[in-house]
DNA sequence: AACTATTTATAAGA
DNA sequence: TTCTTATAAATAGTT
């Protein structure tokens, strides 16, 4: 389409080259937009001169990302990155732990024993012996102090009511309700709860 | 370019949109190929059509890839970021689960307790001995096998030893070693550090 | 960059 | 769908 028809080969000259190049490019993107706007296709064109300078064109509302996705998604290509490649197995490598663990804790539960051999269930049963007696000395040092604290409350009350000959100053109270052993025993979001210990 | 001047702007029809579609998806492919051998230039074309069905032109000698590898180089966008972030997010999604696990599983084996309330302990006390019960009762069980096996082993063996008035055959008896119940208790790995039960 | 003779692409019709 | 063809659009070579 010009003057005179040319052979579809390298031109030579470079001057005419980077003219023609200029011109088809142009061409090219116009094209592109069209067909977008004309068949609501996406389209993404990239291309790069002979000098190395690039030109873009992406359909609108969507990116040259999402092409590329979809991209991805269609012929399976690789076309990610190995910092990419890196990530998912880093992905992969974390999930692995994540089932191990979860085995773990289940076997800890008394789940699935029945795949482990007899060796495996005593040292499972050392660990769990372990594990609860260390919850119920836990529980025993956390009776004691409230029973330690319960006892000095009580003192700081009788001391209050002796000063004052009355209920004692509330600002103070509330003080020390503060820092009641009951305290520990509340679920932040309903308070109401509380367990008797 | 037809019998009739068109305006751009999106075609309605769904046949003629799919004509035009397919006519000028390959002009533009034409076009590219042109281009890349006129001016040397590399061009990466994709094209998804309304109907989802992709189609690609990459001018010979360079592979999307590579063209793509090229954009990013070049226009110093981030192409990969929005992935990558993906990607990333995904991982500290999984670490968060990892770490609350190994957290669980702490406190099941009595490590970090004093870090809960009196309520969380006696739960942890409930599953612990709960799980317990579970190892012991798994325990038992293959106790008790192992007793039913050395039994119906030994009651094998007298019976080779009668009819055949010596140790028996071997092939026999390798036959029934392997299914000895102390098999169970062998690591697949050192099978010499038997456990004795 | 602008022009224009020609080629090429393609819209509509068969 | 594919082919045809009149016409619009692109563009090669020129200015």
């Amino acid at each position: 389409m010009g003057r005179g028809k040319i052979e579809i080969r390298r031109i030579e000259n470079t001057n005419n080259r980077q003219i023609t190049y200029s011109k088809r490019r142009n061409g090219i993107i116009k094209k592109a937009k069209e067909i977008s706007v004309l068949c609501g296709a996406h389209v993404a064109v990239v291309i790069f001169g002979s000098s190395g300078k690039m030109h873009e064109y992406c359909s609108p509302k969507a990116s040259l990302v999402d092409i590329l996705d979809q991209y991805h998604t269609q012929c399976g290509k690789r076309l990610w990155d190995a910092k990419h490649e890196n990530l998912s197995n880093e992905i992969d490598r974390i999930k692995k732990a994540n089932d191990n663990l979860q085995m773990q804790l289940g076997h800890l539960k008394g789940e699935d024993v029945t795949s482990l051999n007899y060796k495996e269930l005593m040292v499972l049963e050392d660990v769990l012996e372990n594990g609860l007696a260390c919850v119920r000395d836990q529980k025993l040092k956390q009776k004691e102090e409230v029973t330690k604290e319960l006892y000095l409350y009580g003192q700081h009350t009788e001391m209050m009511m002796a000063e004052n000959g009355r209920g004692g100053d509330n600002t103070c109270r509330q003080r020390v309700d503060s820092h009641m052993p009951f305290a520990f025993c509340a679920q932040p979001a309903q308070p109401k709860s509380q367990e008797r210990i």
